[in-house]
DNA sequence: CCGAATCCCAACTGATACTG
DNA sequence: CAGTATCAGTTGGGATTCGG
């Protein structure tokens, strides 16, 4: 039962997730405005950024290199164009990653992180880790 | 433009998110089975497991301390009680948190974080640290 | 005090068809 | 090739009511 020093907190003013604190009256409103939607905690935000359905693949696969738009559409099983076009924009939007459009015909764009989309994959990797060591995890394709 | 060594991986076949491998066939089908869902990915069971839409700050408030139904939903800014109820279950059915029942009248109810609970800890503070640093977050509400 | 059960609306997601 | 547009199905979440 670890506990974080808080420094005089107690339930009556509660504090804020993660080292913030508050008096009680302003827990009650809405603390950050990201994309114009209010959180209540930094990690929230974190989750929106890269929690989408299928950011994290997307992610995965632009680290190791920059793709086109049909590359990913390949490598991340089960996609739509539709959602994948979606969480292409929202990423670049956050500005995880950028777009490049080729001016030729048949078009060609290529997609590529930032530094700030590479700079969320330490975190990712420790969640890939913590996620196999407590459930657990097993392949359900079997290989032959 | 940071490269994971990979060994040998080409698009023709493709890797798996977080060093996972597997030929092409395989990347079709799911990977992984976690309460009787599939996923892609490790890092999704994470997100799943702790990325619901009040679970961070369940997290972070039993992370100080076990806490009662009543003092949760106190200190979690607009949660609705079926909402609370509902990720409660979730990251109990999960081993995240431990409930204990007193046969009391009136009921007592307490949550705590079991050690998995606790072991989620150190990522959601750099997720945390993550956000801050990206997006320049600033809270909406003003103090006085 | 601690929920379960129900209803209802909004948001998200997928399939399909179409365009430059 | 790289998208957009539209529609339909599913899910998520809030409000309310009821029970132990």
């Amino acid at each position: 039962m670890k506990k974080v020093s808080l420094g005089g907190c107690d339930r009556a003013n509660p504090v804020l997730p993660f080292g913030f604190w508050l008096p009680r009256k302003l827990v009650e409103g809405r603390m950050y405005t990201w994309n114009d939607k209010p959180y209540r905690c930094p990690v929230e935000v974190a989750f929106a950024a890269v929690g989408g359905k299928w950011k994290c693949l997307i992610l995965w696969h632009l680290h190791l290199d920059k793709m086109r738009f049909k590359e990913l559409e390949r490598v991340v099983p089960g996609v739509s164009q539709k959602m994948l076009t979606q969480q292409l924009k929202e990423m670049e939007r956050d500005g995880l990653i950028v777009k490049t459009v080729f001016p030729e015909v048949p078009p060609k764009v290529e997609y590529e992180l930032t530094e700030r989309g590479h700079s969320i994959f330490p975190i990712l990797e420790q969640m890939h880790g913590w996620a196999i060591a407590q459930f657990d995890l097993k392949k359900s394709a079997e290989d032959e």
